[in-house]
DNA sequence: TTATTAATTCGTCAACTGACGACAAAACGA
DNA sequence: TCGTTTTGTCGTCAGTTGACGAATTAATAA
């Protein structure tokens, strides 16, 4: 993030800011993991604005460097889009949230709602979700499925915290507690795309979007469970 | 990409492989309408899976036909690509629903339960939901945003009627409304993203899921309500 | 049959696009 | 100051890709 003021000297077109008199052409000079880091930042807004198809050329020009730079740091595209997915996806998710969720000294819906809100800010941003949509489609197969394996977990955390404050003994079968953790991160996440994918003004604040998400699971948690109990 | 065998035999019609002796290439011959209408319908399953950026040459090969004779129904790719939105996005929504819904002979959660059946089986397939989100990524304005308004107005029947049957009282700010039916509306639509774009092996059936999703709505409806009157 | 119309293909252009060999120049060390 | 290392660019190749003029062939009417 820091990368930031960088970038956007980058994008200045390197010369833009005089920064150097004499400088014919050329991009200002950087150390090789420095402009490495720089290229992967600007990459991942690249990427997720435009696509995996987004052209070589366009984004070494948001680099403010040569197209050819590009192959000094990632053999090839595909190396490149890897990259920008490992940091970018995979690094969106912290691993406070499993030990916050099951704090027991606060009750669960002010734990799911801090959850939730934090996850929105840190995870389900534009640039994420629009990777991780890109990826998706594309069926690119990136990385292994990790984030598969962190959501199973989380929504298993989920139902165990609910369960435990409502004092509901949840049904065995695992898949269908899934099932159920997702009503409520599904929502939730649906929302997040209808902000950022489908560009919908949303006129409520996240905050209130949030704990209404939460309270309705919260309120309907038992409910839920006995009818699949009857299923 | 192997170049299939027989290109479109599959498409029906079309005579089996060798169909004319005599016909050393090319494709059988059909009627102008006839031929067009057969091209939009392998374009829309060709451009959900391969996204917009797809190729005409291939889309082409699929259709069992010269690339070239793709410009004489469609002007250009972004005319075929309109078309393909306007009829498979925007055809996939029944007026019906809107009657159904409204229908007080049968209980809310009834209605409920048989309308999302029936808006995941029609609607949230696989094809629409791909096109759909190629379309929102590339920020493609295909087409006036009817889709929102549609669904904005399916969201107020859905309040309208759980209220009135659990005789609650809607706070006034239709925002919130909205947000508040998108709780069950965003977890569907969800659901069917993971099913259809993340792939991910989902054991329980989709009627179970539905269910699920009306009986936390409709448990949770109230509290849900009272919450948001407090904020 | 023959003329006419409509469906379909061939071949090609120009702009793009990922990749890379060869070379220039800034920084660095002694 | 000079040579070496490292950062960076130029130019280009080969394969794509949307688009289209012109020729070809099947169906239909006369």
């Amino acid at each position: 993030m820091q990368a930031r003021s960088m970038t956007k000297e980058g994008s200045s077109k390197v010369g833009g800011a005089g920064s150097k008199p004499g400088s014919p052409q050329g991009a200002v000079r950087m150390p090789f993991n420095e402009r490495r880091a720089q290229i992967l930042d600007v990459a991942s807004d690249f990427f997720a604005e435009n696509g995996l198809a987004g052209q070589t050329r366009q984004l070494a020009e948001k680099c403010g460097i040569s197209q050819r730079l590009l192959y000094r740091f990632f053999p090839t595209k595909e190396d490149l889009l890897r990259e920008v997915y490992n940091q970018e996806i995979l690094g969106a998710f912290k691993a406070v949230w499993f030990v916050e969720l099951q704090d027991r000294s606060q009750p669960v819906s002010v734990r799911l709602e801090a959850f939730y809100r934090d996850y929105l800010q840190s995870t389900l941003t534009r640039k994420w979700l629009r990777l991780f949509l890109y990826a998706s489609l594309a069926e690119a197969n990136m990385a292994p499925d990790y984030i598969a394996a962190i959501i199973t977990q989380l929504l298993e955390v989920v139902m165990r915290e609910v369960a435990h404050e409502k004092g509901v003994v949840l049904p065995a079968d695992p898949a269908l507690l899934r099932e159920m953790a997702w009503t409520l991160h599904g929502a939730i996440s649906h929302y997040a795309i209808r902000r950022h994918i489908y560009q919908s003004s949303l006129s409520l604040s996240e905050d209130q979007v949030v704990s209404m998400h939460v309270r309705l699971f919260v309120a309907g948690f038992a409910d839920m469970i006995d009818a699949c109990r009857g299923d």
